[in-house]
DNA sequence: GTTCTCACA
DNA sequence: TGTGAGAA
C-alpha cells in the first residue's frame, strides 16, 4: 500500500559499519580467506587489525575486511601481495576521505 | 574460539 | 607465497 519512494539503500549504515568488528573467523568466512592467510598478510604489514585487550584476539573492522577483500580480488586478477597491497592502500585513501565526510567528524589528527 | 612459533614446499 | 602441525 505505501509505495516507499524512499530509497533506503546501502549508504546509510555507516554508523553500523564503523562499529562492526568481527574476529578472524568471521572475516575468513565472509572473505573466503583462510585465517592463516589473513595473519600472514598482517605479518607482512599489508593489513592492520586491532587487538582485543584480554585475549589478544584480532578484531577486524569494516575497513580491514574491505582491505582483505580488496587484496583477495586484486590477487585474483593477477596481482601479487605487494602489488595488491599498494592498490588497496591507494583505495583506502579514498575510503578514509569518504568516511570522514559521512562521519561528519574525523577523530583523526594526522 | 583464538593465538604463537617452527618448518616445509 | 601460502600452509602444516603442535602447543598455550
Amino acid at each position: 500500500m505505501e509505495p516507499k519512494d524512499q530509497p533506503e539503500h546501502v549508504l546509510l549504515d555507516f554508523d553500523l559499519l564503523r562499529k562492526l568488528v568481527v574476529g578472524i573467523g568471521e572475516v575468513s568466512d565472509i572473505t573466503g580467506v583462510p585465517q592463516r592467510q589473513i595473519r600472514y598478510w598482517e605479518e607482512k604489514g599489508i593489513i592492520v587489525s586491532s587487538k582485543d585487550g584480554e585475549g589478544g584476539t584480532r578484531k577486524y573492522d569494516y575497513l580491514n575486511i574491505k582491505k582483505i577483500l580488496l587484496v583477495k580480488e586484486l590477487m585474483d586478477d593477477g596481482f601479487t601481495l605487494d602489488a595488491a597491497a599498494r592498490k588497496v592502500e591507494e583505495r583506502m585513501r579514498s575510503m578514509s576521505d569518504v568516511f570522514a565526510k559521512l562521519a561528519g567528524r574525523t577523530p583523526r589528527e594526522t
